[in-house]
DNA sequence: GTATAACCGAGACGGTACGTCCCGTCTTACC
DNA sequence: GGTAAGACGGGACGTACCGTCTCGGTTATAC
């Protein structure tokens, strides 16, 4: 017995239109336009499709531009598994390279500035593009405290905020120019270690 | 013996006005609009005020918020100035509060969705909102690195995005819910003493 | 002995739907559509039909409409040949009864509005729908040219041209209401007598 | 005591504009563009002026031709008051030389396919453009009804029907090709006269 | 005490983009 | 091959605001 894959009646949708569409946004937001200024008209014309066509599959601009961003994030890599801070260091670099890519940093901020005003946009950024790579870092986390490499009382939320903030607090609001390229080692090391001196 | 201000000639501009349009905007954000929804016209219209008494005054509606955002910021608490540890949890306990209030949310998401389409306004939200806490917090750590609480090859600025980062990333990206009281003495209380578990 | 009529291959073409699309647009009339706001997806919607089975009838709107015009136009009942008078009243009078269909006068409007937009259609029409009366008309009037009935020098055109005139000329911008049962009469009598005082 | 004709608040609206927009309407009529074609953003585009301008002062297509449609209206030629005969075909001649002007007749089509449609065009035009002519008309009938040179009982609306009919009729269905210069004279003869046979 | 200059509200201006509707064509699967 | 379904590129719709520009009126100083 099989499954029968309901073919729905028309025409098919033109997997090529989608993916010029896609194209056609990060095109727009790599040159600069913000997401205020990127107006579907222009990214129906840079297309080369209708209006229609793009209003057939997204509600609206941030469901495409959320879309187009599922596109571009970094398949997380693998990770040896064996030190605790290799791993993290290895996850927090992806995210600093992403910071110094454009149009990355562009989508990363667009979706921070719709955040609250569509509840739906946030779910579906959380899941599509962090909630693999919390996964992946609570998943080291969690090994560490069970290898003893971490302390035993470890908040796993709260340790995965002190890194994952930490990388996004220098990228965002951190001195000016590029981020030095040591910056993973140098947090996991900080958050590791802890600030305070160590007690005699 | 100085002039104080030049007065200029003709009937000088309207602090009504001015005061109408900053609660306007905040008022429109308070409920629920986002930056890009937030029209002028709807401000005008609001504040009982004329478009061109707005423009008179800002140069466009990013101005306009930035100039209102400045309005609201709460002001930093005193510091006891005994314990980094309970100073810095002061400090963070700011952001927890600021974080629970719907209109400095909105405002906050606003300025970072802004941050890369004009410099202008990110350098502009930096100088006002963010550096004076920052200052705080710095001062805070280089006098626990002098006191020698705090390791003395502490980077600041690292140990700054530890701490403000954790905030700002379980604020936006946390389990969903009020965030619990004791957060800011929870992150303090990790940053400090590190992940890492304690060596015999 | 002849071949009928050249059976095409494959399926033939469903008189059911022809007719189905036919009454779509004669209702959507009816309900008090213009042209410019009937659209072929209204019609196939409501015929139960694709878009494609309306196109592969007719080129466009207009063919479609005219055709559906040519269903319905009242046959012309018989004359009775005897008196000029008579023949003209019952002529007149068909006239007069579409005026008051609702149906009829939207075709009818809508047709004269195409007029020069398209000389194939009003040609279609004038053929169709207009030539047939006036062709009756015309042989009425000549006839009572030949009996002696009318007059010698009678411009047939001319005649026609009043009496037909003037019907359209008072259902169309008359005096409001329903146009007086008797109309055809007093219309053709005065079109006989003339306008004229009767001279000594 | 003068009346104090009440200023409107805010910048009065640019006459300039109007104008240039009933031009543009015309000029593209002109150009053969029927109605439905006739698109309020091509109006807008040739009169260099925003769909806005447009917009503020008509509802909708229908309401600015018809105004279009008022400013070339031929004036009516002065009647010499002394001949019925001669003020009767002076009034039909008018519609003579408007049926060979070409944009003259698509605003009258255009107008009667709209009649049925809406009740407020079809008054709009019939008291803009109908009406006077009408009037006149009925004044030169009724004085010849009141010297004797018409019947006594002759009724008025008939009798417009009648040449105005024949007219529109001739004009509209009649023989293709120019209308012929005597054609004014021709119809007022005949519906002066009738049709009958002039009887011993 | 009056002129004058900058302000004020209102609202029209030329535009841009919106999201919708329908066009006429095309491409499927099914009958 | 005919048919219903429905996607395609395109064009116009009427609306909302944009930022600019007149207007007639209103203050508050400077002459």
């Amino acid at each position: 017995m099989t499954i029968q894959h309901q073919a729905r009646a028309g025409r098919p949708r033109s997997e090529k239109a989608e993916k010029a569409i896609i194209e056609a946004t990060l095109d727009l937001m790599a040159e600069g336009m913000g997401v205020a200024e990127l107006s579907i008209e222009a990214i129906a014309a840079r297309a080369g499709v209708g209006k229609t066509t793009i209003y057939r599959r997204w509600a609206n601009k941030e469901d495409l531009v959320v879309d187009a961003l599922a596109t571009i994030r970094e398949p997380l890599p693998p990770l040896a598994g064996e030190s605790v801070r290799d791993d993290l260091i290895v996850l927090l670099d992806v995210m600093r390279r992403e910071a110094g890519r454009h149009r990355d940093r562009c989508l990363m901020n667009m979706v921070m500035g719709e955040t609250d005003r569509s509840q739906r946009i946030r779910e579906r950024f959380i899941k599509i593009a962090l909630e693999p790579r919390r996964a992946a870092m609570r998943q080291v986390l969690a090994r560490g405290v069970a290898t003893g490499e971490l302390r035993p009382d470890l908040d796993l939320e709260l340790g995965m905020a002190l890194l994952h903030g930490a990388m996004m607090s220098f990228t965002k609001w951190g001195p000016a120019g590029d981020l030095p390229e040591d910056l993973a080692e140098r947090v996991v090391d900080h958050a590791l270690d802890g600030l305070r001196s160590p007690r005699a």
